[in-house]
RNA sequence: GCGCCAGUAGCUCAGUGGAUAGAGCAACUGCCUUCUAAGCCGUAGGUCAGAGGUUCGAAUCCUCUCUGGCGCGCCA
């Protein structure tokens, strides 16, 4: 596929070599030079600083440099226009018969325009949301949710292979506390009297964990006497009803995990001891008052960690790296994780036990997804585990639906602390950015039914230049033109939210061309190209909005 | 006290060191006998939290200050 940055950055690369080729600018021989966006089309479609950027070494001015590159770059055929502008922009126009190719592309791949091949790909594993399995989903878990599975489709977009991963952390303190917490309700809910945990979780979904137990496994629970085992056996069931409504809802919400990996499985296996005695043959591990610790100052951590206690068991952290260095056994070249705002001083413990044991830095990266408020007729919403609030993320995908949440939450940064308006994403109407979007596609489909009802033939693929005369023809195709690089700098900035603005600027161009459009005229030939167009728009949106996990409606 | 994130239009947020800082919503206008008005055109709205610095050039990078959120466990 055709990324028009990359040919520009080539071209002007390979021009600023012949010019110093031919002694007219005396440095070095460039490799690789930057191509911006201009912020105002009339600076051009693209521009480089180049010339800006080296006037200082050249000692000379900057106009005078660009104009000698200008000289090499306009006689490529890609460019309509290239232009000299104070104080020294290199502008580039592309030219027609660039556009003319880019919409015979998107036409004749279709469904694949946006793939990118890659000739090394990476084995990328993804990790995130990984909520606690002692409880349903969160509102902060959707985020994550929209905003992993997003990452993951475009870096698979831009070539890679990425894997989806869910770690259950279906171990220690807190899945004996939830077990007794069930046994309890159990208890009373059996007319037995008994006294719930101190620090037990006191939500009402306990209460139907203890039921279900109650229907389903009530003479296997009843034929345990031993009070440890009972406990064990109650947390277990109640991991596997939680953990299988997780799945649930991840699967409404559309995202598709290869793999659910249990933390208990590390502690089974022997990884976790041999994670142990992995750091240890680094020589990053030192006892001090019987404990064992991690060097992690060595790191840039603020302080070493304890990975083993002093009665002999490990810490989270040691289950945890175990888990790292296990994604990395598995054969991942790279392993990215998306976590809540609430563990970003573990990044630096964590980020330096992969180090330590001798992986890149940068195979292994973690996002922060910053924190959610849910906000209704401008006020806060409280996230308590009440009944009638709003907090679980299988309540959001109800109210508002899959489509609006998730475009909702891929449409800002991850790095945003976002408010979320219950009010305004319920809404189907403008007010809505989702519909603007979907609407566009869905008034592309209504032509195209027009035009079949009217017995208007569209043959793919044939276009006609002279519709590219009308400007706001040029710009949708100019814009159409960016999504593969798009989604290529979306993928290598991890950025997902990136896609989700490219996608609402598309469909205002395309509506503005509709105001100013009729597509249905008399004309064949150009009512052909129109449809042409209308169709890579089409294409793209409903492209794009896969990426999303957004359905692209034919109607509204 | 230390660390992370944020502070941009009335509100929610974009903005890759570049040129006159943008969008959606809200407000005020105008546009449906013509392919979907869930739309389009226009107007108004800004000390990019503040102060220094680096640079030919800073909302963007550095330092400090202020404000808000979160974290600083041998919990997970």
């Amino acid at each position: 596929m055709l990324i028009i940055k990359e040919k520009i950055e080539s071209i002007i690369v390979e021009s600023i070599n012949k010019a110093i080729d031919d002694k007219r600018i005396d440095i070095p021989p460039v490799t690789n030079i930057k191509v911006e966006y201009p912020k105002d089309e009339k600076f051009g479609d693209y521009s480089t600083p180049f010339a800006l950027e080296s006037a200082k070494q050249l000692k000379k001015n900057p106009m005078e440099i660009a104009s000698v590159i200008s000289e090499y770059v306009s006689k490529n055929e890609f460019f309509e226009k290239v232009d000299v502008v104070r104080p020294g922009f290199l502008n580039l126009y592309i030219s027609k018969k660039v556009l003319n190719e880019v919409a015979a592309e998107i036409i004749s791949l279709s469904d694949s325009f946006g793939i990118i091949k890659k000739n090394n790909p990476e084995r990328v594993n993804i990790e995130f949301v990984s909520a606690n399995p002692t409880g349903p989903l969160n509102i902060v878990s959707a985020r994550a949710a929209a905003v992993g599975d997003t990452l993951a489709n475009l870096i698979t977009a831009a070539g890679d292979i990425v894997d989806r991963e869910f770690y259950i952390n279906d171990y220690g303190n807190q899945v004996r506390l939830l077990g007794e917490s069930v046994l309890s309700r159990y208890r009373t809910l059996n007319g037995i009297d008994n006294e719930f945990p101190e620090e037990g979780y006191r939500g009402d979904y306990i209460k139907d964990i203890a039921s279900f137990i109650n229907d389903k496994f009530k003479s296997e629970a009843d034929s345990i006497s031993d009070h440890a085992e009972l406990v064990d056996f109650f947390a277990k069931k109640a991991i596997e009803y939680n953990v299988s409504g997780q799945k649930e809802v991840m699967s409404r919400f559309k995202v598709n995990y290869k793999q659910w990996f249990s933390e208990r499985t590390l502690h089974e296996d022997g990884s976790v001891e041999n994670t142990f005695s992995d750091l240890k043959d680094h020589g990053v591990l030192y006892e001090e008052e019987g404990k064992t610790f991690f060097k992690s100052t060595n790191f840039g951590d603020d302080k070493d960690r304890v990975v083993m206690r002093e009665d002999g068991r490990p810490t989270y952290l040691l289950a945890d790296i175990a888990y790292h260095r296990n994604k990395f056994k598995r054969g991942y070249s790279k392993v990215i994780d998306i976590w809540g705002p609430d563990h970003h001083g573990y990044i630096a413990r964590l980020s330096g036990a992969v180090r330590a044991l001798g992986y890149q830095e940068s195979a292994f990266k973690v996002l922060i997804a910053q924190q959610v408020n849910l906000i209704a007729n401008g006020e806060l919403v409280k996230m308590s585990k009440r009944l009638g609030q709003f907090s679980t993320m299988a309540d959001l995908i109800e109210e508002i639906g899959t489509d609006v949440a998730r475009y909702f939450f891929v449409m800002r940064s991850m790095d945003s602390h976002l408010d979320f308006d219950l009010v305004l994403a319920k809404k189907e109407s403008s007010e809505n950015p989702v519909f603007y979007l979907q609407y566009a596609h869905a008034r592309i489909c209504s032509i195209f039914r027009e035009a079949e009802s009217r017995n208007f033939p569209y043959i793919k693929g044939v276009s006609d230049n002279t519709v590219f005369d009308s400007p706001e023809t040029v710009a949708l195709l100019k814009a159409l033109s960016k999504y593969p690089e798009e989604i290529k700098d979306a993928a290598a900035s991890l950025e997902p939210h990136r896609i989700g603005v490219f996608l609402l600027r598309l469909a205002q161009l395309f509506h503005r061309f509709y105001a100013e459009n009729r597509v249905l005229i008399d004309d064949e030939a150009k009512r052909n190209s129109l449809l042409t167009v209308c169709d890579c728009v089409r294409i793209v949106i409903r492209n794009g909005l896969s990426l999303v996990g957004v359905n692209a409606p034919e109607k509204m």
